[in-house]
Parts: C-alpha cells; structure tokens; sequence
DNA sequence: CAAATTAAGGATATATGTTATCCGAAAATC
DNA sequence: GATTTTCGGATAACATATATCCTTAATTTG
C-alpha cells in the first residue's frame, strides 16, 4: 500500500503556491525547476488539483496555477483525494459469500465485520489528514526553515510568477 | 493506495483458523475451498503470515496452519504488516534538496514536514487496526453471522482439520 | 496581427507491483 | 513406499505508476 510519488510533489506545490502574493500565477516549468522533478509528469498532478477545483489556472505567458480558496480553507485530505482518488484503501471483495456452507440466496444485512474494521482505520486515516491545514503547514515551514532559505525561495518564485 | 486482496484473504482465514480447536491444523486447500480462493496464491499468504510467525504449521497429510497464539494476542495490524510489510504507505523523496536556493552541503535538522504529517495519519491508521483484536472479530462473527451458517462451516472445517 | 508561452488532454513507452500458476524439495502421515 | 502437506523458486499475465511526446486552444507579449 504505497501512495504516489505525485501525492509527494503536489503537497510540497501546494505550500509555495499558499505564498504566492493574491492575483499572481505560478507556471510547471517553475514548480518542476524548484523541486527538481519531471515538467510533463509534474503537470498531470498539478491538472488533478485542477480537476479537484483546488487550483485556479490561467494559459499564456504569466500563466499558470494559483489556489482556489486561502490555505485555510485547504487540507491535506483535499489535496491527497485529488491526487489519489477518493477510493478506499481495503476493498472488499465479499468472500463470505463463497462459503459453501451458505443457503443459496442468503442475503447478508451488514456490510463484511472484516471490511468494517479496515474501513474504520482507514477513516482514522483521512481524518488525520483532514485535520491539518494547508496553512499549518505553511505555519510550520516558516517557523523550521532558515529564514535565508525561506526568503530567497519565494524571490526566487516571484521573479517567474505571473 | 490499494491493499493486496490477500490482506482481505490473510484476515479471514486466521478467523477460521481462532475457531480451530486446540491442536489442530488446517490445510491451504481447506482454507481456499473456503473462501473461494485460488489455492496455489492463497498459500503465498499463508506463508506470508508463518514467516510473522503468527501461525504454526505442520507437514504431510493432516498438516495446515493453527494460530500460533490466543486470537486476543493477535491484532489486525500483525497480520495486515504480516501480509502488506511493515513500510509506511507515504515515502519522503526529499525533494526539498532539489531547491536550488539552498547552500550546497545543507542539512535538514528535521524531516520534512510534509512526512510528519503524512507519517502522523499512516500511524492512525495502524493504531485503529492495532485495537482490534482478532477475537474482537471472532466475537462480532459469532453475533452476526446466523447461527446454523456459523456452526455449519464449522462443522465443515473440522471434517478437513487435521 | 504574429510569435511565444501556457494548461489540458491524448497517445505511447517503460518500470514496477499484483495476481496467479507451476514445479521441485523436504517433511510428515499412513 | 505412496500420499499429502508446507515452502520456496521460477515464470507469466495483467494492472498501475512513472515518464515522455505531441496536438490543441487560450492568452500574453511584441
């Protein structure tokens, strides 16, 4: 059970765009070039938090992608859902119902008590995620990154913002 | 971020298995007849949960599986690490490192953030699954699924333990 | 108006992981 | 000695993740 490495990239996008100034757009060239990863694959997530209407985006020059809503408004299970999918992580597949011991036709009123505890975890889990805020991290970034990094960052994200 | 449905096979069988009378053992073939299962990539699992040395086993005609402890020393994350690994589901890559304000030779005092909070919900995760034990699951079972299927398939497994 | 830049999405290729099957070896039972 | 079992290795089919390339349409810039 592993998530994508997109999962990864988007996170880390998510935190530079919630300190881009209001108005201005930030490109995939300049997301890929600031954490070294591939444009075109760096793209297909970026268009997933489009999709996911977390993003707002603009074509041309100075185009590119800005968030939707403040980094408030913003958590981590959005940003993970639209990139994953919303689907959970254990699927049951009802093998009970292959018990040859089972009257023909028998019909189960709950759902699997096996899927019902994995599904229970993996609600613990989202609701993790759902509990953290963009802007948290942001908040936490600003406070454990040194200040020269951290500045020259965003310079550096502004002189290629829109 | 999909389980392996032998997560789903691994947690029903060692439910049968908690039922076993003392001593006794059952086959891969039993189990998979079952379930429904494909023997032969069934028994993968099982092997997978012998090597967590959750479930003792023994040769020739008349051997199988038992577990190797009470249903309520065995929670769900053993067998689900026993079958999926133990690694979290999210990896860091570090791509902070590619950031090309930073000064060569930099070292991070702290893992990313990002990882925090995302190894912070995968821990949840295995938390919920930790609480749970297997006789939790049996006790639910035995409440839920009609007496005369419960008994039947019993009655059907101890016909093939050896 | 023309050229350059951008996001979006489709097509394709490669790598990895999951699902499955088959076989041989060693051990236990009968 | 014949049968049954677990265990591990080898292999193949299939799905998914990763990555690249290309076309299209929209927008800005000159």
């Amino acid at each position: 059970m592993i998530l994508k490495s997109q999962v990864e990239w988007a996170l880390h996008c998510c935190a530079i765009l919630a300190g881009l100034p209001e108005g201005r757009y930030l490109s995939t060239k300049a997301l890929a070039e600031l954490h070294g990863l591939p444009k075109e694959y760096l793209s297909k997530a970026l268009q997933s938090l489009s999709q996911a209407s977390l993003v707002d985006t603009t074509l041309g020059p100075s185009g590119g992608y800005r968030l939707a809503r403040s980094p408030s408004e913003i958590n981590f299970l959005d940003i993970v859902e639209a990139v994953e999918g919303k689907a959970r992580s254990f699927t049951c597949t009802n093998i009970r119902e292959n018990n040859p011991c089972r009257p023909a036709g028998y019909c189960d009123s709950k759902p699997c008590a096996v899927a019902r505890v994995m599904w229970e975890a993996d609600e613990a889990w989202r609701n993790t995620l759902k509990a953290v805020r963009l802007s948290d991290l942001v908040g936490t970034l600003s406070e454990e990154v040194p200040a020269d990094i951290w500045q020259g960052t965003f310079q550096w994200v502004l002189q290629r913002a829109g």
